[in-house]
DNA sequence: CTGTTAGCGCCTTCAG
DNA sequence: CTGAAGGCGCTAACAG
């Protein structure tokens, strides 16, 4: 059946190596090869008898490309590495999804990968991924290891850091002012007449996002003249167990409290949950506060006040200035603020 | 300063096309090229001097290996593409970061695809990923298209089936009897004495493991001699919301009725804290289970009764399964059960 | 233990 | 619009 008359001693080295390559898709149609890969690429440089000719042949063959092979030869592949600093935050999972619906269509596949909040591994992560020849890249944050940056320097592709918002990054920029925002809600605290307010978060130690938060918080608290320093932390990532701990110890401590900013959202609600359960009231007998917007939150009695952040939307519009940049023209801006929005319900 | 003498016709075909290649730090070592691969690959292969030698010459010159070369020589990259329905449902994000965690370490890439629970979609996602080599493969569900399950087949490497257990299966299988799982909960809320039962799930046109767990309850009530065709259901994928909306349907549909049993946790914290919100009394008033044992159920007032399945867990041993496969050996078993648990709370 | 040789499958360049 | 030649960077096979 086969068409292997000269001889048959073309040695297939790699076990399963069964593929149907450009090749033979080639013979098929009785075309060169570049010709299949041209009618595949650029199907406009081809004449239609030929395309269809092609076309034919391809599915009769079931021909898929390899694309590693491609990549090489082109210096590139259709790859977007994301890393972030954890799958196991709601947060960077939505703008994960933001990302991946919008690189998808565009035929790109997303490669994960995870720091674990350690800028060495980061690094170390950057090497691995370009070695994948990607054509563009996403990375959390605008704080990397001197050895990372340099390299994606050098790396000039397109790249987009994400989450934060600062003067200078590697290429571009999308992301909130960490800083303002953790203001926002403590200047709302202040303005609803909380004079007591403490800051409650997690894992601030490697989550320098969440410092600066605190540190807008800090700041609007101090001009407002009340004192800022009141802090309870932990060390595991944010869940509503560690939220609900947090709660109950600085109800503890300090009883005299009268209002809780939250790092995230999800230790806001571990707080109201608990609230509910043993019959605190929130806000009359103590102030709830959040961030990020997560849809819990409205779902709770009393209904989260918190500070919003477009998660989803920011991974679309990174995705989509990846994509102007990969498809020759260049982005609408390189440095884009996704805004934040202040949420007042019912907890504050 | 560079050690470009011989010429310098070199050419430089690709832009940005300064990487440091094996050559060159062979160049630098003093030894062939192959020899510097195999320094990299199997150091054991190479005597202590030599390796050095060529460590140093590394760092030196800052090489990063080109992966998509040597997938395309070895013909298999360490990619490991996870096909998973949706990237929005917290479920699949869990076992993704089990796989993530532990495939990251043993040095393999997840790449992500996602299909929107469409076969179609599936079907050519499976082409394209296969397009880069991957070692192994991780797919959420045994049904697929013809067309995907031929191709799948003939590529032949390690393949795991992550979420649902079958009979037959491509290559390796983990996950549970989501009809079983189902039968559990409604042969709970039997014993608990319900009487009038239904079962309020979203989306269960495309998502047949709902529909088995559907399946399961309607076979254990009509066991006990109850009525097991109260459906209440939607199409929009599942979020509080929409849980909340199923729950005041039924309520208003018919409020003879004794207990609920939602699709998943999502819909079923939906409806508890509607509850909460307009003082029905769980399960004085209505009854509530769920299933998948999330995290925020634990925190709910009351809290939820659940089946809990091992997500993250799941994508542990999915991974596992898969690398023992990838490392020579064959895993313990290519096909476990991973369980699940009915974990009886405040709500039934 | 080290090197030589010959590709992997595709695409870039340059000719026709 | 189509084709021939050569190479992307690395590694498998086979010597020494």
């Amino acid at each position: 059946m086969s068409t292997n008359k000269t001889g048959g001693r073309e040695r297939r080295r790699h076990q399963g190596d069964n593929r149907v390559t450009l090749k033979d898709v080639a013979r098929e149609a009785g075309v060169a090869p570049i010709t299949v890969s041209r009618a595949l690429n650029t199907p406009e440089n081809v004449s239609a008898g030929l395309r269809e000719r092609i076309d034919n042949a391809v599915s009769a063959l079931g021909y898929v490309p390899n694309l590693i092979a491609g990549g090489l030869a082109s210096a590139g592949t259709k790859v977007i590495p994301v890393v972030v600093p954890s799958l196991s935050i709601l947060t960077y999972i939505e703008v994960i999804h933001g990302i991946q619906q919008t690189l998808e269509p565009a035929g790109y596949q997303v490669l994960l990968g995870s720091t674990d909040f350690d800028l060495e591994r980061e690094a170390s992560l950057v090497d691995t991924v370009l070695g994948y020849s990607p054509s563009g890249m996403i990375m959390t944050g605008l704080r990397h290891r001197e050895s990372a940056e340099r390299r994606l320097k050098a790396w000039g592709r397109p790249l987009v850091e994400i989450m934060e918002l600062g003067e200078t990054c590697i290429d571009m920029n999308i992301g909130v002012e960490n800083t303002e925002a953790g203001a926002c809600m403590a200047r709302h605290l202040v303005e609803q007449g909380y004079q007591r307010i403490a800051f409650l978060g997690t894992g601030m130690a490697h989550d320098y996002r969440a410092r600066l938060r605190y540190e807008g918080h800090r700041q609007a608290l101090k001009a407002a003249g009340i004192e800022s320093d009141v802090l309870f932390q932990d060390d595991q990532p944010s869940s509503y167990e560690v939220g609900r701990k947090l709660f109950l110890e600085a109800l503890d401590a300090r009883p005299e409290l009268q209002a809780l900013h939250f790092a995230n959202d999800n230790l806001a609600a571990g707080a109201i949950l608990e609230a509910n359960r043993i019959g605190v009231r929130v806000p009359q007998d103590i102030a709830i506060g959040g961030y990020l917007g997560l849809s819990l939150g409205e779902h709770l009695t009393p209904r989260l006040t918190t500070v919003t952040v477009p998660r989803y939307e920011m991974g679309v519009e990174a995705a989509k200035m990846l994509l102007a940049k990969l498809e020759g023209g260049s982005p609408a801006s390189s440095r884009v603020d996704i805004g934040y929005e202040l949420k007042v319900r019912e907890s504050t």
